[in-house]
DNA sequence: ACTGTCATGAAAAGAAATTTTCAGAGCGAG
DNA sequence: CTCGCTCTGAAAATTTCTTTTCATGACAGT
C-alpha cells in the first residue's frame, strides 16, 4: 500500500535518484505541468517527454505501478481530488453560476488577490524588511488608520512577545508626536495605509524620516502616499466581492513576517517567551489565589 | 469552432434537449462529478453510465465531436484550466519544493487551511450567523484574547459602520461584568478564542447565557470550551508552519460575514455611511481649519 | 582492445479501446 | 395488427494503445 498512500508527484520523487536519464527526462517531463501532462495517452507522454514508450513502461514499473493504465489510475485519482476541492470546484461553479454563495466569491476573490500578490512581491523585499525587524537594536513603531489599526496591533502584539522595543501608535493621530520625538536614527515605523489613504500618514512619515527613522509601509495596488517615503513597501492586492477592502492578504503577509523574525532569533526569542509563560502564569495566580 | 468556445458542460447542456433517453442518462452521468468522470476510457464512462459504448460515441458525435478521443481531449483541456488555477499551481510547488521561501510555505499551509475550513464549514451555518448579525435589535458585544483581540476589533469596527448597537469588550477581564450587566435576552456576544483558550471566555459565555444573550464563536479545530455554550461555532484551521497559530482564515470568515450583513440591509447601511464620511469630514475641518 | 552490463528505442506482439455494423425491441401512426 | 421509425446494445471490425522482445550503442572494468 505504500504506492497508494502517497501522491504519484512523491513517488517520483523518491525515485529521482535511481531514474536513469531517459527515465528522469520523462519525470520531468511529467512533473511539469503535473498531474495534467500525465492524463493523455502513454504514447502522447512518450512523445512529450521526447522518450520511447518503452521507457514509459519502464519508469512506471520501476516505480511500483503494475503497468502504465495502472500508473494513470492513480493520477486521476489525483486529479480528481485536486478538483474536487471546495476551491476548485467554485471555479468551475463560477463560470457557470455567477451568483453562488458569498463564501465561495469571497474564496475566489482572496485567492486571486494571494496569487497576484505573491507575483508582485519581491522576495528579496520580504527577507529586507524581516532582517530589518529581527534588528533589536532598532525599536519598531507600529501604526494603522482606522480600519487597518487591527493589523498594526496584531502585528505589535506578536513582535512584542518576540523582542524588546516595540510600541504600538495609537490610530489617534493626536499622541503620534510624542513618539516621533522619541524615534532614532535605525528605528522603523511600519504604516498600515489603505485606500482612504489618511493625509496623516504621510505626515508621520516625513517627521520620521527627518529624526532618522527607516518606513516601511503596508498599502494596496495602487500605493500609499506613505510609500514614496518608505525603504519598502508591500503593495497588496485588496480586492473583494465587497463595499470593503479586503485584509486577509495583508494579514498573510504580516503572519509570514511574524514567522520570519521568530525564526531568525529563535534562541533568545525562546527564552523571551518561556519568561512570557511564566510571567502570565504569576498573573494568574495572582488574581485567583487558591 | 462553437465547439472549441464553449466547456464540454456548456456543450452537453445545449444539447440535452436532443438527446434519446440513453444518452441523457449518460450526459447526467457526466456532468455529476464533471468534469472528472470523463477522465477513463470509452468503457469505463459507458459503464458508469450503464449504457451501452455505441451510445457513448453517437452521443459525442451528436455533440460535435470528432469521436471519443476527441472529446476526450477537450475535457482534458478543461481538466487542465481548471487546476492550472493559482491554487492549485502552488500546490504543487509545495509539493516539489519542501524547502522554498517562507512566504510559500505559508501560502500553502493558507490554501489547506481555507480549503478544509470551507469543507467542515456548513453554508446554513455562515447565513444564520449573517441574518443574527444583521438584527439591529440585538445589540453585538465582540471580544477576543490576547491575540485575537485584533480580530474582534477588526469586526467591530466594521460592524459600527453597518449597524447601531455594538460595542467592543476590552481584551483585560476586569472590564467584561459592566458589560454583561447590560446584556438582555437576544443580544449577541461575538467570541474569539483560538487554543490557549482563555478560562475566562468560558466564564464570561455562562453569564452571557445566564443574561439570555447568544454566542457565536470562532475557536480552532480542537474547539475552544466556549464553544459548547454557543449557538454558532465556526472551526477554523489554523495551522501554519510557524510557531504562531494562522488567523488569516479567521479574517476571511470575518470579512465574509461582513460583507453579507453590509449585504441584507444595504438601503440602511449607505444612509449611515454617508453620514459617516460627513462627521468624518467635519472632523477633519475642525481640527484643521483652513 | 575485449567483454559484460546497462540503457534505449524500433518493431513486433498482445491487449484494449473505439468505431461500425446490424438485429431486435419499443412505440406511435395508420 | 402492421408498418415504419428510432433507439439500443451485442458483437465484429478496426484502430489505437500497451507491453514485450530484441538489436544497438554507450561505457566501465579488465
Amino acid at each position: 500500500m505504500s504506492v497508494a498512500a502517497k501522491t504519484v508527484s512523491d513517488v517520483i520523487h523518491s525515485h529521482l535518484g535511481v531514474l536513469t536519464r531517459a527515465e528522469r527526462q520523462l519525470a520531468e517531463s511529467l512533473l511539469d505541468n503535473y498531474p495534467v501532462s500525465g492524463l493523455g495517452s502513454i504514447t502522447t507522454i512518450a512523445e512529450n517527454a521526447g522518450v520511447s514508450t518503452p521507457t514509459v513502461v519502464r519508469m512506471v514499473q520501476k516505480l511500483g505501478y503494475k503497468g502504465y493504465p495502472d500508473f494513470q489510475q492513480h493520477l486521476h485519482q489525483e486529479v480528481e481530488a485536486t478538483i474536487s476541492n471546495p476551491i476548485a470546484k467554485h471555479d468551475r461553479w463560477a463560470q457557470n453560476a455567477p451568483g453562488t454563495h458569498i463564501l465561495n466569491r469571497f474564496a475566489d476573490a482572496i485567492m486571486g488577490n494571494l496569487r497576484q500578490t505573491l507575483t508582485d512581491l519581491d522576495t528579496a523585499t520580504f527577507d529586507n524588511v524581516a532582517a530589518l525587524l529581527s534588528d533589536r537594536k532598532r525599536t519598531l513603531y507600529f501604526v494603522g488608520g482606522r480600519i487597518t489599526g487591527a493589523l498594526a496591533e496584531y502585528f505589535f502584539t506578536h513582535m512584542q512577545v518576540i523582542r524588546p522595543n516595540t510600541a504600538l501608535l495609537s490610530s489617534n493621530s493626536s499622541s503620534w508626536p510624542q513618539y516621533v520625538l522619541n524615534m532614532n536614527p535605525g528605528d522603523l515605523l511600519i504604516i498600515f495605509d489603505i485606500r482612504r489613504y489618511e493625509q496623516e500618514m504621510a505626515s508621520l512619515a516625513t517627521a520620521a524620516r527627518k529624526r532618522g527613522a527607516e518606513i516601511i509601509v503596508f498599502t494596496d495596488q495602487w500605493g500609499s502616499p506613505a510609500a514614496k517615503l518608505a525603504r519598502h513597501a508591500f503593495r497588496v492586492q485588496i480586492e473583494a466581492p465587497s463595499a470593503w477592502d479586503s485584509s486577509v492578504v495583508t494579514l498573510f503577509i504580516v503572519e509570514a513576517l511574524i514567522e520570519a523574525v521568530q525564526n531568525s532569533t529563535w534562541d533568545e526569542t525562546k527564552e523571551r517567551m518561556k519568561t512570557l509563560e511564566g510571567l502570565f502564569e504569576q498573573t494568574r495566580l495572582f488574581r485567583k489565589p487558591g
